[in-house]
DNA sequence: ACAAACTTTGACTCCTCGGTCAAGACCGCG
DNA sequence: CGCGGTCTTGACCGAGGAGTCAAAGTTTGT
């Protein structure tokens, strides 16, 4: 009786508790299986419990992976908002910023994530469209700083969309080629990352500076 | 009896006429969904047979695909390859070329296809392992013309391998955002594709000619 | 301690899909 | 025509995975 209408209470704190822990195994193994190739078995033997528990708490596989899709990106968009909102600094270092917030948290902390983002096929429709618009709000993020990068003349563009699109795959990609690395080697490969994007918009890395000991080509005399 | 040692044959070429059509509809699809999302029943259908005529030619999936993937990959590699042999025109030309070749066949003749490279995941070890490889001849080839151009003064990069990445990633992704495109919209948005990616190596597009008319953003004088 | 609510289990069903195969259709040739 | 080789069919099997559920186990409040 008198649990009838607590607030949060402690019973639904644990149950939040709990779906989060669902929802972050669940992303993780559906980030690096695809859809079709993870399977709920798997998802709660790395809970440590029976495939039957999860459906206590989500009706389907569906209902699940679109849940965890929902939860991961908006962290992530967090994330990125955050640190766009920041306006102070040249575009350029805060593009550098968003391009380094969006690797790492992509390589670091979700580790097969991201990849959601990679060919949405396989993904039931109602899946492939949310992953689409979180695709769009991060994409949007970015394009306000090249857009205000181009309009200040610090960046130089052939077309705005384009450009993204490129910088988008290869963030999205990253996860693949970086994933065995970590240390120094991890920081020089997302710095070096970094400093090849930053040339879709027209800015070079400071030849005078060699940066974090980034292994350079060789760069003949321009003048 | 007559037909022991027979040279191709009828029979034979037809045979083999066969299987290609098998391979291209298999890559397709293959393409498309990935190893587990495609289902021989539907690349049967696809070629207005049944599945049990698949097992006619080949003994299993694996082989099926594997044989799919080799088969398109040789096909490509070959013609990256007729076109990096033409050792004329500036490196920026010749990697243009190539990039305008690259994604010319991901886009316009193998719809899907080029989804091969993308996460290998799902891809039982061997494939993946074999669409690496490719992927390597692929980029074996960009990496010659790249560092060519690098010693010639032509190019800058921050670091040839993270440049190679990024290009080969967006010309991935290209068919994913290309594919409903056609005619001038087409050609534009692949212009654009190019334009963008030899910003990679630090050759911006000619501002004074604007190109097959080409969208381009806001270019403020930069003196 | 007891009951009620909450959570987990594991056995079960159903269905999809890779793979098999005997039977027959088709094709070219004498 | 009819014979031999080539190809296709459709019914079938078995594995694996989504989804169900009654029963048992655990936690919470009184």
């Amino acid at each position: 009786m008198t649990s009838e209408q607590v607030e949060p209470g402690r019973v639904e704190r644990k149950r939040g508790r709990r779906i989060q822990e669902i929802l972050r195994t669940a992303a993780e193994l559906f980030g690096e299986r695809g859809y079709d190739g993870a399977n709920l078995e798997d998802v709660a033997q790395r809970l440590d419990v029976t495939k039957g528990s999860l459906y206590y708490y989500f009706a389907s596989k569906d209902e699940l992976v679109t849940a965890a899709i929902e939860t991961l990106g908006k962290e992530w968009t967090e994330r990125l908002e955050r640190l766009s909102e920041a306006r102070d600094g040249s575009p350029a270092d805060r593009l550098r910023a968003l391009i380094r917030e969006h690797v790492d948290i992509a390589v670091r902390e979700y580790p097969g994530v991201l990849r959601l983002y990679l060919v949405p096929r396989n993904w039931p429709e109602p899946q492939r469209q949310r992953i689409e618009a979180l695709r769009r709000e991060h994409n949007a993020l970015f394009r306000r700083v090249v857009e205000e990068g181009v309009a200040s003349g610090d960046f130089t563009v052939a077309s705005v969309e384009t450009t993204l699109r490129c910088m988008h795959a290869a963030m999205s990609q990253a996860p693949l080629w970086c994933s065995h690395k970590k240390g120094a080697a991890l920081e020089r490969a997302l710095d070096e990352l970094a400093d090849a994007l930053m040339m879709l918009v027209g800015v070079w890395p400071e030849s005078g500076e060699p940066g974090a000991g980034a292994v350079r080509a060789p760069r003949p005399s321009r003048s």
